[in-house]
DNA sequence: CGGACGCTTCGGTCCGGGACGAAGCGTGCG
DNA sequence: CGCACGCTTCGTCCCGGACCGAAGCGTCCG
């Protein structure tokens, strides 16, 4: 039983360089050493030794391929942590009209560690309880596993996966529960192959929404109007 | 619409001193400028200095008495933040019996900024839902209501408070959720006034259970045995 | 009213951590 | 095999932030 050292997470999360990496990071993919020094603005050796200390801290883990070196973050747990620190933490004033529109690519669809969030996120998780896929419970109906099976993805694969299964995640855009858990991963997995979100690029977790996308998202009930996703 | 300072609030919470301030104002009550300087270990300049950037970043709030100055936790948003990262947090290590004393006892009973955390938290979720005063979708059922009004505890007016009414907190001692939101805070102040539960110390979110707690959340199916908090 | 007290602000000091460049190590490829 | 490349480690420099003491302000109380 122990006590924690909240300063040390925290301080590992305060640096601008190590925290533009994590969020890079939760896009949902690993990335390599050289590309995550790339984004954050920094040389390699100053990259490697804050990626050491992030992997020391726990917040990210690495899998060598060859001379790359891929991190990611290292669970769950750490993506809810950033995404519920992101609640709190003040907002980066918008000094340009490119800015402006990633924050609101940002805002409208994106990846919170491996699950669909933002506006689009909070949409499908709505339509799902609406529609009756989904229980207030987060249990998958039958409907919910038929409709599922029907975008490719596998329900059960889901559940056999050792975390929690599905789960409000309160989104930092939108203030409202999108959906996590394995279900959300597998289903976010799901409409990014069947080619209804696109990644925008390495530096962003932004997703663009395809015209597929809207269509099957809108057949599936959910509203991406502006005025619902303000 | 906007991205967030991640850094800056990770920065916040990484000095030893500002969180300590914040791990002893999770205890849920508001704490003044002196007491908190003693609690942290510093001066009184050096603690207002501190006690400034977390007020002006948001993770504080601040209401004066006359010459004191009390300080609390901004909202349940921040609390749950400092949860969520407690969950990634490395353990702080043991290192004598009085410390091992207080984890115990935190991992037994403490709050998480405004509601009862720890194995009893954990206790109090599953029986209530086990015992069907609350549902798996988080709605009190009649005999919840019925329940909670023998235990003190208004229904009513925890689900008129503009935050949100009951959700899941995952927690970090136990790894399984405890009830957060406005009834479980009205459900922790019914059980300290009851007697059930008693602060600690200034210090500490620690909670001591009473005698007179035991026999009522045993008398509700919470398991309390050895075996079942670990 | 005058002194004590709680708290804040400011200037000065010092230390820790981020940045860089150089060197070293391991993988990949012609 | 030799060279290029990706990455890590190490030493040095420098800046920013935590700390303290002093001074100032406002409240409390005898």
């Amino acid at each position: 039983m122990h006590d924690t050292d909240l300063a040390a997470t925290g301080a590992l999360i305060g640096d601008p360089s190590r925290a533009r990496m994590l969020d890079a990071l939760m896009g949902g993919r690993a990335l390599a050493a050289g590309e995550l020094a790339r984004i954050a603005g920094v040389g390699a050796s100053t990259a490697s030794e804050h990626l050491a200390r992030l992997r020391d801290g726990g917040l990210v883990e690495v899998v060598a391929h060859g001379r790359h070196r891929y991190y990611r973050i290292a669970g769950p747990d750490v993506g809810a942590a950033l995404e519920a620190l992101s609640q709190v933490a003040p907002p980066r004033p918008v000094r340009s009209l490119r800015q402006s529109g990633h924050a609101q690519a940002l805002g409208f669809a994106r990846t919170c560690y491996d699950h669909l969030a933002g506006a689009c996120g909070v949409a499908l998780h709505d339509a799902m309880i609406d529609r009756g896929w989904l229980t207030r419970a987060y249990d998958v109906t039958p409907a919910g596993h038929a409709g599922l099976a029907g975008w490719g993805v596998d329900v059960g694969a889901a559940r056999a996966r050792r975390r929690s299964f599905a789960r409000p995640c309160l989104d930092w855009t939108e203030r409202r529960p999108h959906l996590a858990g394995s279900l959300a991963a597998g289903i976010t997995d799901g409409l990014v192959e069947r080619g209804w979100f696109v990644r925008r690029s390495a530096d962003s977790r932004a997703l663009r929404l395809t015209d597929a996308g809207r269509a099957g998202m809108q057949a599936l009930g959910c509203d991406l109007s502006p005025s619902a996703t303000r």
